[in-house]
DNA sequence: AGCCTTCCCTAACATACATCAAGCACATTA
DNA sequence: TAATGTGCTTGATGTATGTTAGGGAAGGCT
């Protein structure tokens, strides 16, 4: 398990013996079932969360109460709110497990203080920032320019791992699109 | 011209005289004239810009040579090509005058140096973007989830500067739709 | 003044997609 | 076993929006 995160952390930064230690010491382990919660609204966020195994979702409710999800995650990505986690606000979004999941917590005082005796991990971190920011940018140019067919390919394409495991009418929400639209989508491929 | 961005910023934080003074020193003045290019696609991007007058807009080419609007600044707004500045990476953006301009440049090595010296600083930036990233997903909730008349008065709301100076076409560009809605769409306001 | 652009509007038509309504497969529970 | 619920599919229909085509006003240029 802690392997899996040293892996994926070392192959944007080299650690040695004793940093890999020092990353490993501030993290917590996490198993949360199907359908808990993560994150709730109006909460303080002090964490955020790597995927061991699992998957789960974070989406908000508008003022319909209609549920729009934001993103999935699964094994090798991170979850939280991460505005409110960034900004000190509070969580505006539900982080909820689609499957029983295995998580490590890291905490954002903890965070810092990594980031002050071992410099190199704010490159990481901000890597990481800057490539979901790019990929957000990405989605939006996507939901403007392109057909519902176009994006749910593509988001097959940017997202296997999820579109096998995710049920299909979570991912027309996240394409904004409606099941029965996704579903005669997906006839065509067969 | 200097007085507006101290003001810009002590909306967020206090700064003292010698503070104001150490910021402005590392400043530049630009001023660029309609359809001139201030970043354009594979570039390195050392600055970002604070627009003092006029109005810009950042664009890239698609495959098809199609031109997909990203963002528009007038007075008081940042403007770059964020995701090169922030990574390191080359531009992708083409960041143009819609008129002619008068911009305050920033380069990024001296942000890091003003950040050691006067780390408020940090925080200043650091709310920028985050505000940033979440105007960024309320544009692909509301890409995703709104009728393109939904869509146009939340930008008439959010930027009525912006609506009243830059063409029709941009508008429709940036909202994803032809300007022939558009047209239909403000048809029904009169 | 006359001639281009550029920008915006209008109308007729085509189409992608949502909506509404129903049925089926599969799992869960009584 | 029957009963119920959940998720996926299908078809009929309506509507928002794109496409195509053309015209007219304002401003710049010769």
């Amino acid at each position: 398990m802690q392997n899996k995160i040293l892996q994926h952390i070392e192959q944007v930064i080299d650690l040695d013996l004793s940093e890999e230690n020092e990353f490993l010491s501030i993290l917590s382990e996490i198993r949360i079932s199907k359908r808990e919660l993560l994150i709730e609204p109006r909460q303080e966020v002090l964490s955020e969360y790597y995927v061991v195994s699992g998957c789960l979702e974070a989406y908000y409710l508008d003022e319909n109460g209609n549920r729009h999800i934001i993103q999935f995650a699964v094994e090798d990505w991170w979850i939280s709110d991460f505005e409110a986690f960034f900004s000190g606000s509070k969580s505006e979004l539900f982080v909820e497990a689609i499957e029983n999941s295995h998580l490590l917590e890291i905490q954002k005082s903890n965070l810092e203080t990594l980031y002050k005796r071992i410099p190199k991990f704010e490159r990481f971190f901000r890597i990481k920032t800057t490539n979901a920011f790019v990929a957000l940018r990405g989605r939006i140019m996507s939901a403007l320019q392109k057909n519902n067919k176009q994006r749910y390919i593509e988001f097959c394409e940017q997202y296997p791992q999820i579109e096998q495991r995710v049920p299909n009418s979570h991912i027309a929400n996240y394409l904004g699109i409606t099941p029965e639209s996704l579903s005669r989508i997906r006839k065509e491929f067969l």
